[in-house]
DNA sequence: GTCTATAGGGGGATAGAC
DNA sequence: GTCTATCCCCCTATAGAC
């Protein structure tokens, strides 16, 4: 991997974080460049606006969401295994510094955001509904999971809940967001 | 009603607004005075600090939320109605130029948020679980409900869905948003 | 209560040297 | 690729006149 490329990883992985932290609009140029011990002028160099950081940001997770569920050690577990392998992306955000997910908090802010974030954040939030909705029909047809309504909106609300339940963490506490987590299992599981 | 009960009442209103529709650092004094036709500095002469603003708007609906449940035209409803009724709360703020709840859009930028607001934000999340899980027992009790765990962790999975839900229709639509809400009752009356 | 005026800082972004 | 330097705008906030 060449410098350059390292850099810009470097910056993602940062701007990930932040915008995770304090959202698009609580993070700043200065506040990745002083971290990584630069001027800000060189985040330009690589992303010259904050628009295109952040949708860059979002695709990278996107590209990554997809390389996981097309990888044989999630594509071909359980669907019970599959859906404690979903959650656990969301509990590990949790315990990161009480991150809350990237879709949750770009639409928080949706109507403070640049047009072509919007649109990333859309196409991010359609593809975990269609793994979510896909792993929910697999279990309900294999008989481990039961729930009454079609996949689509079951998975429509159980990623509404996760989303919502790492915002509440953050005033509530975490042991709030696990009791969410089981209650969502309660709620699936025969 | 003075004149200025008057003006803190419409810069309250506006700032709610914008708080839902923007979130904190999605906003500014200049929003409210020119919407208002006034200069900012008359807005630092109710509310010195954006701090105190965001303060003000929270500890203000968290007394009309009390108003509300305390009074007999929701107080002496069934169970399910006083659902309906909750629920309605959020339809409303979907129509209403697809807002979000205060909760949500605060706790979604509490590392960018003031100190005071965050503590403000927590109150009204706890009040507004005290409330849902008392009516989630009345209603188990009264046979109408029906649901694994305990009360107090399904009000946290329905109140983190409804926070979630909202911002998910920013991005996918208000029909999505309708869908929840169904798979909610689905998942929950008998 | 609202105004004018302004302080003081931070933000995103660019030009040009190295 | 990263630097220095800087521009320009918007922001929160305050002082003092009316």
């Amino acid at each position: 991997m060449t410098r350059i490329e390292n850099s810009k990883r470097t910056i993602l992985n940062l701007a990930e974080s932040l915008l995770q932290d304090k959202g698009f609009n609580g993070f700043s140029y200065a506040h990745i460049s002083s971290e990584l011990g630069v001027k800000n002028a060189a985040i330009h160099y690589h992303f010259p606006s904050k628009e295109d950081l952040g949708i860059a940001v979002i695709r990278r997770y996107r590209e990554r969401f997809k390389l996981w569920i097309n990888n044989s050690r999630v594509k071909d577990l359980t669907p019970e295994a599959k859906l404690d392998w979903f959650l656990g992306i969301y509990t590990n955000m949790r315990a990161d510094q009480g991150k809350v997910c990237l879709v949750g908090a770009m639409e928080a802010e949706f109507n403070a955001i640049p047009d072509g974030l919007r649109d990333e954040v859309q196409g991010m939030h359609k593809e975990l509904l269609v793994w979510l909705q896909s792993t929910l029909e697999e279990g309900r047809d294999g008989g481990v999971f039961a729930f009454k309504g079609e996949p689509a909106d079951k998975a429509a609300l159980i990623l509404s809940t996760l989303q919502g339940a790492l915002q509440m963490a953050r005033a509530l506490g975490t042991k709030k967001f696990h009791n969410v987590i089981e209650q969502i299992k309660l709620d699936l599981l025969k």
